[in-house]
DNA sequence: GTATTATTAGAGTATATACTCTAGGCAGTC
DNA sequence: GACTGCCTAGAGTATATACTCTAATAATAC
């Protein structure tokens, strides 16, 4: 493999691990056993590794959000789009982490991420109105749509800081990819009432497949 | 004021608007016009400063958040309930920030953000069995009434950042208590499907109250 | 083989950051 | 007016961080 994609993969695994705070370049260059010099032969600052990295996450998102429009959408295109989203957001996970500070320091970033944003919501929003031609959802008024797709995108981009902070106690990191999907099962959650009674058993059953099992997770009472 | 108050309030101010990543103990004791001894005379280092900030904004939302147990809930209480704690969230927006890497540098902030979400979890829950009794919701079962509220402190906690995402093209901190409120929309817009007929008009009356205005929270159709 | 280009090492640098240390001022008290 | 306890200034430090520079090596072209 090129130096260069070795960088990339590099920090992508280190920035996910340890958060992009907390990892320099020279990290990057020593957990490679390069030099700092080869490193920014190849890049030409920290922020151009990481404006790559979006590029490929957001390449990665699009092609997962492809919305079929020559046929009716099923339930199984459902799970597969929030299967896919949220394997995503785990494999590009310090990105939502840090995505403030990263947005504030890249001019180029921040316009991306911005379009990228509206293109998800766009796709959410979509894939709403589709659920609701084949039956699946009620139809509804676009801008109840267009706020409940709003609300998806929040609940998902949300739901990995929420899990860190609920698992705080433990070890740093403990985290995996299967308590990341319980995501879906809070996604579910706010389609529920939209569900047709037709299909409503169906729904609850792959919301079922994702309900979280740590105590963690749910409400303590007090 | 004392000169250790002053720091705690000039501390939340910057970090608030520059995010305490970008803001050293040395800018604090500038703004202020302190020694950086002088600081560190009053706080053995950053991290107790933020603690203490912390403290203050879970005993404000502690205080928000009491709900009245010897009367039923009105529509009134939610409105206020919702308002104070967007309130809240923009005295100390620096904190959901970068929650992330503050939980992970402090081990004492994080058990108590644990605790304190999970306060707020269990206060929202209670705020929707408290709807429900008064008839202003319908009754839900536990485990989706508990899924429910957590949506809606995912909802409440990431708006901040959306906001900020969605705003990025223009000039960094360009944000309004007022727009913030826009959340307000979003977590009306949670509940709307379980509101009951009679309250119906009366809560959607409300939620209009907070109905973004400026383009870049809709849903771009692409 | 030689010229050229791409790649790499590794020492080095300017700046920043969190924090320390010493000396001293100031207010109250006896 | 000296003692005491609180507060403050300001220079200073160890470490880190992003990044540079020069020289050398490997790859490729001719």
């Amino acid at each position: 493999m090129k130096t260069r994609d070795k960088i990339l993969l590099s920090s992508l695994e280190l920035f996910n691990e340890r958060g992009e705070r907390n990892i320099t370049t020279n990290h990057i260059a020593a957990h490679l056993a390069i030099s700092p010099g080869n490193l920014y032969y190849h890049f030409r600052n920290k922020s151009d590794i990481i404006y790559e990295i979006f590029q490929a996450y957001e390449k990665l998102v699009d092609y997962y959000l492809e919305i079929p429009e020559n046929r009716p959408m099923t339930l199984d295109d459902l799970a597969f789009y929030l299967e896919s989203v949220f394997d995503g957001l785990w494999s590009y996970r310090f990105f939502h982490r840090d995505l403030e500070y990263l947005l504030d320091s890249d001019l180029r970033l921040r316009r991306d991420y911005r379009e990228f944003t509206n293109r998800c919501l766009a796709a959410i929003d979509r894939i709403f109105g589709k659920l609701a031609e084949a039956g699946i959802v009620q139809a509804q008024p676009d801008d109840l749509r267009s706020a409940m797709s709003l609300n998806v995108w929040l609940v998902i981009t949300n739901w990995m800081a929420f899990l860190k902070t609920a698992h705080a106690s433990e070890e740093p990191s403990g985290l995996s990819l299967g308590e990341l999907k319980q995501g879906i099962y809070q996604v579910l959650t706010l389609e529920v009432p939209y569900v047709t009674p037709e299909y409503r058993d169906r729904v609850l059953a792959l919301r079922e497949k994702y309900r979280p099992t740590l105590p963690e997770t749910g409400v303590v009472d007090g």
